[in-house]
DNA sequence: CCGGCGATGTAATAAGATAACGCCATGACC
DNA sequence: GGTCATGGCGTTATCTTATTACATCGCCGG
């Protein structure tokens, strides 16, 4: 992992918001909602979901295995990670980016949302929105169609605010 | 592959739609297309795009690789396949269905289309659709964002209608 | 204490995709 | 016709992502 401009290295990162506090924002709600749940946020699934919380960017399972071998000091197994992304996934509490094969912090854990995100494919940023517009014309246009929605998918690749400002 | 409710083994498939007229329809279209454009529609181009177009699902680049083996005979290289696939997503004659992994063949080629699919999780038929509705929320939403779109992704995983009435 | 069940560990392997290298057909140009 | 550049294709190896099968551990109710 090379050093990167969006990633957090020290307590208060650039964009001029401390991601530590989005890291231990994120734990705390999901200790929340685990507990209400009756779920087991065990200390391997909550280990996963802080590295998985690393950054705003979608993070690959064998990245997140790497991050969890090296805290851990010994080689860790891929399905150790899947199981706990599994895990995360099912509770909302991590969303998989499909078109990246990556694995993100959800924004929202606990609400209704449906996995809407703004993929910046200069910096890697992904920013989680659910849009009621899209939404709603995706429930319209498969209720048109005799569709029943289960999982809708929309996955927005471009490039952001701050990488078109770096690049006129 | 197993028999397959959906899949085309005759010239006139269920559903009432004769799909040979589908896979001609779309070869006809490439054939027009490419060479307005100069592209080459190779043969094994036109075989791949012919294999895709073998049923309304999409396929996997290996089941392809592995149609492609069958017909001609030998044992034939990934790398193939995918560079086939990618001349032809290229070009706007097949799509990615990026949840899956898969390919299939789009509806409209040649007409601007951002790629939006139904996706049946029982029966695994595709339907290419490009709501002005979607297209246009999501353009909003990028906007509010000063998010700059250069490949909106739609998958909407749910059951089609067929399927709905088989289990109700 | 013990049986059951969910969580984790270990090993092997499947599935999807790409990299590196070279040959050969095509067509422009001389 | 000869020559050369280009693009398509074949071959092999390798990489990334994900799953299957089976053993073990630890907690909790009985
Ligand atoms: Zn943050
Ligand atoms: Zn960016
Ligand atoms: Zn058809
Ligand atoms: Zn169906």
């Amino acid at each position: 992992m090379t050093a990167d401009p969006h990633s957090t290295a020290g307590p208060a990162s650039r964009h001029g918001h401390d991601h530590a506090h989005c890291i231990a924002d994120a734990l705390t709600r999901a200790d929340a909602l685990c507990a209400e749940r009756g779920a087991r946020l065990t200390a391997l699934r909550r280990q996963v979901l802080e590295l998985v919380w690393n950054s705003h960017k979608p993070r690959g399972a064998y990245a997140i295995l790497e991050d969890l071998s090296q805290r851990e000091g010994k080689a860790t197994a891929p399905l150790t990670v899947y199981r706990a992304l599994e895990f995360l996934v099912e509770h909302g509490l991590v969303h998989r980016i499909e078109s990246l094969n990556a694995y993100i912090g959800c924004a929202a854990p606990g609400a209704v949302h449906s996995g809407q995100f703004l993929v910046c494919e200069t910096c890697g940023n992904a920013v989680e929105i659910d849009d009621p517009r899209i939404r709603a014309a995706i429930g319209t246009i498969a209720a048109e169609h005799g569709f029943q929605v289960s999982r809708p998918t929309v996955e927005v690749r471009g490039t952001c605010t701050d990488c078109q400002e770096k690049t006129p």
